[in-house]
DNA sequence: CCCCCCCCCCCCCTAAAGTGGGAGTAATTC
DNA sequence: GAATTACTCCCACTTTAGGGGGGGGGGGGG
């Protein structure tokens, strides 16, 4: 019986999960948690195999939260689970050695089985990205993803790994592409053309 | 026997409400779409006593979609399914008459409630939307919007009739209510809140 | 009455962002 | 091979944004 910790923001994709677990044979879930807070204050007493962790949480997100699962738990499994993929992110997941990085919209099937082949050990579960046909590149998309979370370019180029002019040139093909004088009407603008959803 | 059919883009909520729904007494799901096309194409073969239907849809949102299926079964009973629950779409919601409007962070026996009473007929099915602490004012509203279109505080000082430094306390305000280091960050927000739209 | 919120305005200062130029590599495509 | 495009990096410079203060008037509710 595998055991399976349940951190998303949601109630309904918890709720849903659970009753999609309970119903499938072998597993069983030990704990739900709505934020990373709380995932942390249940982890010790439910000892779940694997948890299922939302990349966007209140307050601390999924790379935090299992940082801090890990401070209880040091080799603890989690899969963590993106509405939005970016390949960035998975990166992030796979050097945080996290078990997978998954968008939400896998089917069951293959969710269980990243929930199964996790916790026998297996190695980085991933899936293919669909690339979003969109004037902006995978990388300026990154940039004013994390531009738009209100990081400085300074921070966005540490945690891209790239040196800060980089993150400057990026904005820069940003605003020339999406023909706006600044990275905020950049944001409004990739929201308007879908580049970007909540 | 109640049969109902979702909608949702997200296959997590699509699977997880399904298994949610088979697990409890009563409920059968007798179509499943992620779209308005395809729940279209659906609903006269599966003829639903109830659509669970999510609002946020690739292509035609839920209201749309809700239009949509009425072409087939005019009088189909529908509860709607709010992520970012809005108090002016839980009216349109009651305008068009569909059998209830609720936020998805309802409990699952809420929603089973819901799905029964919208079959029996039951007037508009609505929760009790917790207000946000933070909304904006209408000036703080109007501030971010010009900021959004890329706007200098100077030139939205100018349009709105205002100074200068008032824009300033103005987005000051604004960044101390969500929460966010600048006015990036805020515009983010603030699609991400709902407060915005495309 | 006072308190709180909204709306309006002002100062100084630093830290960012944006503008103007560059340039080199690697990959892909024509 | 030539041309594009993405990605990387650099400098000097101007403008804007943000942080820290402050104040004042008006309206609604306790």
């Amino acid at each position: 019986m595998i055991k399976v910790m349940i951190v998303d923001d949601h109630p309904v994709v918890r709720e849903g999960l659970e009753a999609m677990l309970e119903s499938a044979h072998g597993f069983t879930v030990v704990a739900s948690a709505a934020d990373g807070e709380s995932a942390a204050s249940k982890v010790v007493e439910a000892l779940p195999d694997v948890v299922a962790l939302d990349i966007r949480l209140p307050g601390m997100d999924g790379f935090a939260t299992l940082a801090k699962l890990r401070r209880f738990i040091p080799d603890i499994k989690a899969i963590l689970l993106a509405g939005m993929p970016l390949q960035e992110e998975l990166e992030r997941a796979r050097k945080m050695g996290a078990s997978g990085y998954l968008p939400k919209n896998v089917d069951h099937k293959r969710l269980l089985q990243a929930f199964r082949d996790a916790v026998a050990g297996a190695p980085f579960i991933e899936e293919e990205l669909p690339k979003v046909p969109c004037i902006l590149s995978q990388r300026e998309l990154d940039v004013l993803r994390y531009l738009a979370l209100g990081k400085t370019r300074e921070e966005v180029g540490v945690i891209l790994g790239i040196g800060f002019e980089t993150v400057r040139s990026h904005t820069r093909a940003i605003m020339a592409k999406l023909d706006v004088p600044n990275t905020v009407a950049a944001v409004n603008r990739a929201y308007e053309m879908g580049i970007m959803r909540p």
